[in-house]
RNA sequence: GCGCCUGUAGCUCAGUUGGAUAGAGCAACGGACUUCUAAUCCGUGGGCCGAGAGUUCGAAUCCCUCCAGGCGCACCA
């Protein structure tokens, strides 16, 4: 699980830095925050560090010179560095050694399905809150993007050695169920024969009177002559359940399994929500005002106080959730992440504000945006609308799209941009659709080496291949990428930014395309073919493993 | 009215806490299949990074003011 040469170099920066302060050669600094990038320009290196130009602010002194003072005060201790050279305005540019790349090969080969690990979390406990829609209804497109960028948040977090738990907050209390409830029930006696006027407020969806039907298969007519109130409350507890397992079942066929789902009912069963109001009340932010229970959370940022308690003394929502994320801390989460839907992000200073009421750490909680998405068909706006039913679900998109091109259209933008999701372009197997690209690099190789088997050649192991022999531009840019991807991983995961291991993946399918064309990996020349049958294996592998991070398969054949 | 998100090529979007000459895909146009998969590749064109002012060695990125679109502004969830 090795270090990422990134922060190899890193830490040969922050070492030179410390030696250059202690010769005196540069003054005392405070140390700033160390990046490395790839530079756009391959003349400028593998790796380029801005840090003497940075510095240069701070101590005042001419950025060339403070880069040549760091750079006589590198030592090279895994020998990796070809060369340093200072270019531009004080850029300090690393050459890495030809043979550092090629031994990487052998990590790839030997980690496998492991390659891509590191263990920058330590082992420390996150957990991953998303989707968390109430059971009112089948889960939609927009809760379909909410879900993929949790469950491939929770992978890389995985990947990068966190231990992660993935859980689903079930709203299965208050109003909308009540009304779910409802909205069953006059369903049921609309299907016994009543006439009946169906309320706006209600829930309108043909599963509503599929749940009624099946109450009245079960049970018959015994509950038109029930009070309406425990009918309710029954028929509640009911299609509650019903539409869960359909989520559930939803969820999974989406590759998306959690390890947990929480209720909100069971909060309240276990008084959580009244103790949660207790410990406000003794920190001394919570206030009546004679007839409903306020939270200060506008000593917090937020711009009005928040209502905790009503008038006719429920609860509300934000109370429990409250208590349910102090829940979370006691469960000895250190981070807990939650995925938004856009639409919710006024509720974002509350929720900051009462765990910090609670006494957590203000970066204990992180929020992700997950913009809406803008459903197309074939360029004209699908219907939307909740309210009367007609939205499309997920099961629809599953069942028109599939599983791999619906992730990974979702995964492809940063979760705040807006999403066009034109149904008619994901479901097509074209060009115009990035994944099949991606899945045809992978169908390739596994092409490539099954002929190879079929010709009775050997695959090679690491110490069999001479590496050397891989001299071509685009075998040298493919070795740099493959090294690249543990890097890939761990900025995706820092930043908790899926779509950064997409825009890998392309790239990476790219070079690999475009060499495949140029050059054959079979031929007469045995040991070259050796070469690059092992490179075009460890391609492979990267593919696999950052498509299993995606939830998208990698298909031996297309 | 207030708050959050977004504005980059014709379209959809990247651009790594400010870096070197702004990128990709699609669409358009012109080429490449007797060869390990043409769901591929090669080439061409395409830009006032919404506008304006500022901060500095350096701005698509940071600050301010506008403009446009989306979403919020409950004792709903």
């Amino acid at each position: 699980m090795g270090k990422i040469m990134k922060n190899v170099i890193i830490n040969m920066l922050e070492k030179a830095l410390k030696v250059s302060v202690q010769k005196g050669q540069l003054s005392e600094f405070s140390l700033p925050y160390l990046e490395l990038e790839p530079p756009a320009n391959p003349e400028h290196g593998d790796y380029a560090a801005n840090t003497a130009m940075i510095l240069a602010a701070q101590i005042k002194q001419n950025p060339r010179k403070i880069a040549q003072i760091i750079q006589e005060n590198i030592s090279d201790t895994e020998n990796i560095v070809e060369k340093i050279q200072i270019a531009g305005p004080g850029f300090i540019n690393f050459f890495i050694k030809d043979d550092v790349w090629k031994r990487t090969l052998k990590k790839i080969n030997e980690q496998n399905g492991k390659y891509g690990e590191t263990d920058y979390g330590a082992g420390r406990r996150v957990q991953v809150e998303f989707v968390s829609a109430n059971p009112t209804g089948p889960l939609h497109i927009g809760h379909a993007r909410g879900a993929v960028v949790g469950d491939v948040i929770s992978n890389l977090l995985k990947t990068s050695g966190y231990k992660v738990a993935k859980e689903y907050y079930i709203n299965d209390a208050g109003n909308q169920m009540n009304n779910l409830g409802k909205s069953v029930l006059l369903r049921y006696r609309e299907l016994l024969g009543e006439k009946i006027d169906f309320p706006e407020s209600c829930y309108r969806g043909e599963y509503i009177k599929d749940i009624a039907g099946k109450i009245i298969k079960d049970e018959g007519e015994k509950y038109l002559n029930t009070d309406e109130l425990s009918a309710i409350n029954y028929f509640t507890s009911i299609a509650g359940r019903v539409i869960l397992e359909e989520i559930k079942a939803d969820l999974k066929d989406f590759g998306v399994v959690f390890d947990e789902y929480f209720s909100e009912k069971e909060l309240y069963k276990n008084d959580g929500v009244t103790k949660l109001l207790d410990k406000l009340q003794k920190k001394g932010f919570v206030y009546s005002d004679g007839e409903t229970l306020w939270f200060k959370t506008t000593d917090f940022g937020d711009e009005k106080d928040r209502v905790v308690v009503r008038k006719n003394g429920e609860p509300t929502y934000f109370a429990a959730d409250i208590a349910y994320h102090q829940n979370k801390f006691d469960r000895g989460f250190e981070t807990v992440i939650d995925i938004w839907g856009a639409d919710h992000h006024g509720y974002m200073p509350r929720m900051r504000a009462g765990i910090q009421a609670l006494g957590h750490n203000k970066e204990s909680l992180k929020i992700i945006l997950v913009q809406l998405v803008n459903l197309l068909r074939g360029g004209v706006p699908a219907a939307m609308s909740t309210r009367s039913g007609e939205f499309v679900t997920l099961r629809e998109v599953l069942d028109e799209v599939g599983r791999d091109a619906a992730r990974y259209n979702f995964l492809m933008r940063r979760s705040d941009s807006h999403l066009d999701f034109d149904l008619e372009v994901a479901k097509k197997q074209s060009n115009e659709n990035p994944v099949y690209y991606v899945q045809y690099a992978h169908a390739r190789i596994c092409s490539i080496l099954k002929m190879a088997q079929e010709r009775g050649i050997d695959m090679p192991a690491y110490i069999d291949t001479d590496l050397s022999l891989l001299n071509e531009p685009e075998e040298k840019s493919l070795i740099k990428m493959l090294v690249r991807y543990p890097e890939t991983v761990h900025g995706a995961a820092k930043s908790l930014e899926p779509h950064r291991i997409p825009f890998y993946l392309n790239e990476l399918a790219g070079v690999f395309h475009s060499y495949y064309n140029k050059n054959k990996v079979i031929s007469e020349d045995n040991r070259l073919t050796a070469a690059r049958l092992f490179l075009i294996m460890m391609i492979r592998i990267v593919l696999e493993n950052a498509l299993d991070i995606l939830g998208v398969s990698a298909p031996q054949k297309m």
